[in-house]
DNA sequence: GTTTTCATGTAACCCGTTACATGATTCA
DNA sequence: TGAATCATGTAACGGGTTACATGAAAAC
């Protein structure tokens, strides 16, 4: 019926008013910014499911004049309207983020889901990277296939394409490996690793 | 009205059917193994393009028993319907071979264009790529823009994924820079060529 | 005082998938 | 003869974009 609870852009916006309230336009932004390269939403997602997310009563407009910083917008002088998460809201985030199925690790989903890891509990992590991890080998197991049955009679286009995706493949297994061995713990193995996550990762499962 | 023209599948049936003449089931399996990691579709998608596209006569049904090998399948017995490209068909996918727009070089369209690019004028091949170059680029600006931004106040997996998504964007860069460099045949320089482009890659621009 | 950016929203459309329905052919 | 695979198709739905419409606040 009244249904476009669409999964992605409905955890994303829950997590990022988790972590403060919002209006639309600053979501928008914030939302953007964090996906970077894996997805971006226009405004034409957004506003719907704003409306009805609070429909839902997952959402509430921002009425009490908690607002300030600069001290200015104050009264009931609304152009921006700033939403906050309710408890159902919340309530509903928890149970997204305990979801490890494929939603999680399918290529939409995925990355919004690792975005909020910093809130998933640890298991649930583990099951999705390495949900993950086996979703890309099967595809890796396909695109080889193509490239060793396609090997002759193709012309080097098609297969510097199936080349550089086979390897894009490839280089993303990699670094799930790395997470996955870092999220377990075992990692005062061979070469020590790199960047920064396990820097402050361990906190708690549920952040309050 | 009669409008499921998407450009991406359509130029994909053109290019695969102006190879050799196949039968739907057959299309689908090539297209994706021909796409790997980047693309799939569906049945659902599949027929009722090349329905359209017989109707507009862009394809048709092969009826001449030209078709042998092991020397089975004769007569009218259809449960295949073998498609080829007929010579609107052809001009249709030069046209669509021509276009160096956007279409050509957003993230969906590029994998298909550059699949094809044996078929491919060597001028619209390198418009494509320094559009595809240059569009990733914005994109790198975006994310490192919001990666200096964010750099207080984030979580260490939001920073993981932003890094991932930055490494994979200048991976995919460097790869056009490789492609760009072998395309205007200024190759005898610094680093000798790994892979097997151009071993071929230079026959001209009409395949016939 | 006009342009730019911020900010909210809607309607039409688009491209594709999922799930289903059907039947022929091959293989055990 | 029954199961698996090949092969074709359709209807319903889904999740998102584009383009448009509107107006307030900030910048110049």
């Amino acid at each position: 019926m009244s249904g476009n609870r669409s999964g992605v852009l409905e955890l994303a916006v829950l997590g990022l008013l988790h972590e403060t309230p919002m209006h639309g336009y600053e979501l928008r932004k914030r939302l953007n910014a964090l996906l970077g390269a894996f997805r971006a939403f226009s405004y034409g997602s957004l506003y719907p499911c704003l409306k009805e997310l609070l429909a839902h009563g997952m959402i509430a407009e921002e009425t009490g004049e908690q607002r300030d910083g600069a001290g200015r917008s104050r009264a009931g002088r609304r152009s921006k309207i700033v939403y906050r998460l309710t408890a159902e809201g919340k309530e509903r985030l928890q149970n997204l983020l305990t979801e490890a199925g494929p939603a999680a690790w399918e290529d939409d989903g995925f990355g919004v889901h690792f975005a909020f890891f910093g809130q998933t509990r640890a298991d649930v992590r583990l099951r999705i990277l390495e949900g993950r991890r086996s979703r890309l080998e099967e595809r890796l197991e396909g695109v080889r296939a193509a490239l060793a049955r396609t090997r002759e009679r193709v012309d080097s286009y098609t297969l510097e394409l199936q080349r550089h995706g086979l390897e894009s493949v490839e280089r993303e297994v990699r670094w799930l490996n790395e997470l996955i061995a870092s999220e377990r713990g075992s990692d005062a193995g061979p070469r020590s690793r790199p960047a920064g996550i396990q820097a402050e990762g361990n906190k708690g499962p549920e952040p309050r």
